[in-house]
DNA sequence: GAATGTGAAGGTTTTCACAGCA
DNA sequence: TGCTGTGAAAACCTTCACATTC
């Protein structure tokens, strides 16, 4: 999480979805594939509320928010869940995503299995670095950030994740935008500008880090 | 974010403070330092919050919770504030931290310059693949992860950051467990057990790309 | 005048509790 | 009986508004 925590982005229909439950089914979705694979058949709000470490009523109210997936006395159809989840997060097809800045991040990035997993392709990257650029990393060649505005037209790509310094982060992102691409996840640490209609979520690796160091020196009690 | 919104896990003194305030210090920690970079000798909430896009109410409510550190007509110093927030944080120190898993991600990881920047300092690697065992990464000999819980005593390791695959995520971190460590972050995709009085967050690199998907297919509005 | 610090109000999310159905 | 689906209540977080201070 790494955004504001009340901001309902999300409309499913009339209803306003919040950000923690949209998170929560990606939670959902990656949990009910291990249950695919543990051969259940069906799933309760209880046993899934115990492995996300949620309440089973958190659990109803997010499903609810989208349709009636269950059957009462019984509980949801594993499999079946698992396809509402991806089509509802709009997994459940292809997305032709770009990733920028091929550095300490950025290629490793390129070889996360998760995101192919989940139909998050990675066809196209990008660096400055005239060292790189040509190259070919991981059966991917890497082109020349100049012409990035074109080449990311040209290649119709929908979603851009940004590795790069944060000191030129703010430059990409203008290219970006300007190539009508309207959802950018960036990993570089800045406060980045961008229209009203572009999303753009940032992915902050310390964070998690700190919260840890802030839990210890303040000796905090756990939740639960 | 990538836990439960409401886990007020914090308490600084009597109150109890939210993940979500814990989240925005890191963040305005991070911003204060770009601050005084810029010359900056004081900011006010209002200038705080249009930078994180927050209200500046929140800013002062945030930092209220700790303490009184501003000057009424004035605003906020900016390299005191910063000193704060790095102690309530507690990144105005270093952290003994190892990772285990010098794959893909792991490796990215160790060359990751605002972990060392904010006193996270990774000071030991393990593997469990024999030909990475013994060599040098970055400067760090790559240790066997069967001594691990040893090798963690042994170096007055505190926080372990896990990037092993899903399906032993959980015997590495019974191990953690069994050397005293009361910090961890997981990277692998999987909802991992531990114990109270450990304190265990999830970095899911996915779930900002899932997030963004949604908004995509669901055609959302932004919020502000 | 300008901006903090903070109770109170407002808004959002989570949990409760129970009707309804297999 | 067991479990879902959901209004209502409770809990929580954010914003307002203003007294206070420099």
């Amino acid at each position: 999480m790494n955004s504001n925590t009340y901001s309902t982005v999300g409309s499913f229909g009339k209803k306003r979805i919040s950000e923690s439950t949209i998170h929560r089914l990606s939670r959902y979705y990656r949990t009910l594939s291990v249950l695919e694979k543990e051969g259940l058949q069906t799933v309760s709000s209880k046993d899934l509320a115990k492995r996300e470490k949620l309440t089973p009523a958190q659990v109803r109210k997010d499903l609810s928010f989208f349709g009636s997936f269950g059957t009462r006395g019984l509980g949801y159809p594993v499999t079946e869940l698992k396809h509402q989840m991806a089509s509802i997060l709009g997994i459940d097809r292809l997305w032709r995503v770009a990733l920028i800045g091929v550095g300490n991040i950025g290629s490793a990035l390129v070889g996360y299995k998760e995101f192919a997993r989940q139909g998050f392709n990675i066809i196209k990257l990008f660096d400055n670095d005239q060292r790189k650029i040509g190259s070919n990393h991981k059966g991917i060649t890497i082109s020349d950030v100049r012409n990035l505005e074109r080449d990311l037209k040209e290649a119709r790509i929908e979603m851009v994740i940004i590795a790069v310094p944060a000191t030129v982060a703010q430059y990409i992102i203008d290219d970006v935008v300007k190539a009508g691409i309207k959802a950018i996840l960036n990993f570089a640490p800045a406060n980045l500008k961008v229209p009203n209609d572009v999303f753009l979520r940032n992915e902050n690796m310390s964070m998690e880090l700190e919260y840890l160091s802030f839990a210890l020196v303040n000796n905090h009690a756990q939740k639960k």
